[in-house]
DNA sequence: TCAATCACG
DNA sequence: ACGTACGTGATTGAA
């Protein structure tokens, strides 16, 4: 196992932005950090979040873990409950794609990262070794964001040929996806903007530019623009369902936080079942797609725990 | 005031 | 031949 390196820079960002700030940002009135959200701030359509930004509280380092076990719920009553969509961007990509091979893997409830490493790599799913799960990883997250051979070569840190090899095989096997991609940057160049599945527009005014490495922005962003604003969509549809069933069901339990794929919620320990039936379905229904949405969810005393 | 670095999805 | 993975916010330190 390779050990997580706690460098001193890493340190003096926790103590500086997190462990230092925060106390003192607690209300004074009722004891909570309160954050602001903001809706009409970035270019893809998901919330951003600031004084003090609760979006990226630490989560990945040992110190970090920490930091985020600091958040609890209100009191002996309550326990925090995390509820995230599973790989929702991958299944918008199915989804809008309607590639064969990637919509009937998520139907058929398949670990997308094992299955895209078997068909990539030839292989049945039981023979699909970390690294060559890890490796389809990359690539599946490198599609959304428009990677190319080379900054996937560089993330793996392997050969541009070998990089090139995974990608071509990955297209031979989700070709649909591929269509879907070109297609998207196609209509981008004819039209000036692209869009999501509620049909909020990105304008990419540098789609047509002649100058490649700006072009070659604009392309990537036209590429994630509709699968992360989509999965923005969703969610804030999913929060407007959970907030009016909560209400109907006249609950004390409270939606606290919105994570981009995660809703948290501070939850009465009588509501427990209700909640957890209730927000899964709000979550799970929000949209129909041709891919089911799935989530997980924990309970537990504290943010670390529950997440 | 802004770029670099780090935190998160 | 070019550069090369999307979206944010906070802190720090140089200009």
């Amino acid at each position: 196992m390779q050990m997580a390196t706690i460098t001193p820079e890493i340190l003096k960002k926790l103590k500086s932005t997190y462990v230092d700030p925060l106390p003192t940002l607690v209300d004074k009135v009722d004891g909570r950090i309160h954050t602001s959200f903001m809706q009409t701030v970035t270019a893809t359509g998901r919330l951003s979040s600031n004084n003090p930004n609760l979006q990226n509280i630490p989560i990945r380092s040992e110190k970090g873990k920490e930091i985020r076990k600091a958040f609890v719920a209100r009191g002996e009553d309550y326990s925090l409950m995390s509820v995230d969509y599973s790989q929702i961007e991958l299944r918008i990509i199915a989804a809008l794609s309607n590639d064969p091979n990637m919509v009937e893997a998520f139907q058929k409830g398949h670990d997308i990262h094992t299955a895209t490493a078997a068909k990539v790599f030839h292989l049945t799913p039981e023979e699909v070794s970390k690294d060559q799960r890890s490796a389809a990883k990359a690539v599946n997250f490198g599609i959304i964001y428009g990677q190319s051979a080379f900054g996937l070569a560089q993330n793996l840190n392997i050969s541009r040929k070998e990089a090139k090899e995974i990608i071509d095989n990955y297209f031979a096997q989700y070709g649909t996806i591929k269509e879907y991609m070109d297609g998207t940057v196609a209509k981008a160049r004819e039209n000036g903007y692209v869009e999501t599945i509620m049909k909020r527009r990105r304008y990419l005014p540098d789609i047509n530019s002649t100058n490649a490495i700006v072009r070659g922005y604009a392309e990537r962003n036209a590429i994630n623009a509709p699968i992360q604003g989509s999965a923005a969509d969703i969610i804030k549809l999913a929060m407007v369902a959970v907030r009016k069933e909560m209400q109907k069901q006249q609950l004390q339990s409270k939606m606290i936080l919105q994570v981009h794929d995660e809703l948290i919620f501070d939850v009465h320990k009588e509501e427990v079942d209700q909640m957890k039936t209730l927000v899964k379905s709000a979550m799970e229904n929000a949209v129909q797609l041709t891919v089911p949405m799935e989530v997980e969810m924990e309970l537990a005393k504290n943010w670390l725990e529950a997440h």
